[in-house]
DNA sequence: GCAAAGCATGTTAGCGCTGTCATTGAACTC
DNA sequence: GAGTTCAATGACAGCGCTAACATGCTTTGC
């Protein structure tokens, strides 16, 4: 009978400079834990030891392996963010803000993207949690019920962002979407203007669009009027869009007195398609965007746009989190507000 | 004397919900190893056992911990992905080639971001090569001698982007910035432009810019033309900058017929300020940018500009890296090339 | 002067997986 | 029917690090 003999030790034969902890340790004649410590500057170890520790891993480029200290330590420094698509410009600004609020800790953020689908949001949760995440950062509230399930029962903070709403699962920061609409609407009443266009895009996917529309409907209502005509492009917001758009409902609603946008990306469109046709703007039909994109300002007519702040919705996200990495303090519900541009446009 | 006895197993003492493969296994009446081969679909495995794993995995909501089995098996998943900025749209949309490439596979990226600081960019290198990374993608050859050295050593693949030169540490994937310069003033040139202005952004940073810029001179040259004059905004790129200088040169160089951009931002600057000051394009002046952007072609005019393919760049080198991601082949040099868009304003 | 406290360092035992080899029994070969 | 092959499973060690405790020292306090 054979008994499990030595084992030839052949796993990892021939890796080059395979630098470890140990090596480090060896060469400073201390050992492993204080290499350890004196490297994270964490603990008690002397001057003069740290100081040779970190001369012996200069020496030989060490590179410490994040993984095995991840693994020894339960915890890691991964935020994952989730979004759902690069093309639009507000999650890279998102992000910036997630980068610029991680920057100088040792903060890793890991970014999916969803492409606006809730099956593939489910499937990155499960494959960002294998990586034991401090925290999950991301977008809306709209997330299968397994997503929820998996999101809650990890026990890391949570932040959704974007919108916020009555119920987060940890933490909410953005604004809301609904009130927004509702704010434009009053707006727009308010400087006279009473046959309401509105220009949208695919929204089965930006739910947020949609919950501007309601609050932009609700708001008419109240002053007994009503949305007279709209024009919806079922691809995507771009620009394109945005003009296409625009002449459609100048087609179809030749009264409408404005135009409200779903976003600037198709307002701009719609500034265009006025250019090249000779529609003046305001006075033959006004535009009202939303988000307040820089190129709104640069306009030769300013853009009349409300400008959201995503740049501060990521850094305040990862703020919050940083405030306590542990527990879950219960609900927490950031507005981060908007601010109305009133703009040359409308 | 005290001997160690026996420790209390006072380790993550009341981490709740600690499901591991040992529990999984437990519950399936397999080995540890059994699961682990049934739920990466890897190995030998009955059909009747692995299924029977993957019920009794999903039944205690087991997520699998990839940090003990990047560890465990000495490779990790993760692309770490460098890019300068997140505020020029450029690199959000290589981030989304880099999405596209790795979509489906098990990997994912990790992004950090250097404002364009090749000192930051060291210390991303080194806190990404910690995590012991399949690869590593970076923006551009402009790097610290001490990032070069960890890169080359680390063994990975390297893909650098944007650019393209005689010499990358492993893959280049671009196209030549100073010959798209050089392009641009051909085109222009053959289009009878001779009096040629040159509008730019901060680029001490971006030297991309200026390789184009000096790309362009030499065509210039080449016609026994210069740069009649220039407006360089101190600032990073953006539609007022671009409106800003544009303003300056139409002052300080009234005979130039032609702006050549450093990039779309700019240019849409300058279309929006000869809009707003009732300066004809081309007829008066003649503009054109860099990049083709989108929104490019739904301006009143179409935009003249070049075409770079961003998205194209960052999934080619994903595409290049998965090709052999044990072993580099040599120098790869992939030129993702690009086109000149006549447009309407030049 | 001696206990208590504090500092610097070390010993030990894992973290949760996977690579390597070993083992078993069934199917196949001639 | 003995040898060979192969599919299915398991035992074991260890990836490179860090938490927890232990161990000598040196101070400190009174």
């Amino acid at each position: 009978m054979k008994r499990p003999v030595a084992r030839v030790r052949s796993r990892l034969p021939d890796r080059k400079s395979r630098v470890t902890l140990a090596e480090v340790a060896k060469l400073a004649d201390v050992s492993e834990i204080t290499v350890s410590r004196a490297l994270r500057n964490e603990g008690q170890v002397a001057e003069e030891t740290r100081m040779k520790v970190k001369a012996a891993a200069d020496l030989i480029g060490y590179v410490p392996n994040r993984i095995a200290g991840s693994l020894a330590s339960a915890r890691s420094n991964v935020i994952g963010v989730i979004i759902p698509s690069f093309s639009n410009i507000v999650f890279p600004e998102v992000l910036r803000g997630i980068h610029a609020a991680v920057h100088g800790s040792s903060f890793q953020p890991v970014v999916g993207v969803t492409d606006y689908n809730i099956e593939t949001e489910e499937t990155l949760v499960r494959s960002l949690l294998a990586w034991k995440p401090a925290a999950i950062v991301l977008a809306g509230f709209d997330h299968t019920d397994a997503t929820r399930q998996m999101l809650k029962r990890s026990g890391i903070r949570i932040a959704e962002l974007m919108d916020i709403g009555p119920k987060p699962i940890d933490i909410a920061v953005g604004f809301s979407h609904r009130r927004a609409g509702f704010d434009i609407g009053r707006h727009l009443i308010g400087r006279g203007y009473r046959h309401f266009g509105y220009i949208g895009h695919d929204w089965s996917a930006d739910r947020r669009a949609r919950l501007r529309y309601d609050g932009l409907v609700e708001a008419l209502a109240m002053s007994g009027l009503t949305i007279a005509g709209q024009a919806i492009a079922d691809s995507p917001s771009s620009t394109a869009a945005g003009s296409a758009m625009t002449a459609q409902l100048l087609k179809t609603s030749p009264h409408a007195d404005v135009a409200v946008f779903s976003n600037d990306d198709m307002a701009l469109g719609g500034i265009f398609h006025c250019l090249k046709a000779g529609v003046a703007v305001p006075e033959t039909i006004a535009i009202f965007g939303f988000n307040g994109l820089e190129i709104g300002d640069a306009l030769p007519k300013r853009l009349s746009t409300l400008r959201s702040n995503r740049f501060l919705i990521g850094k305040t996200a990862v703020e919050k989190i940083f405030e306590s990495l542990d527990e879950r303090l219960g609900p927490v519900v950031v507005d981060t507000g908007y601010e109305i541009v009133a703009g040359e446009t409308a």
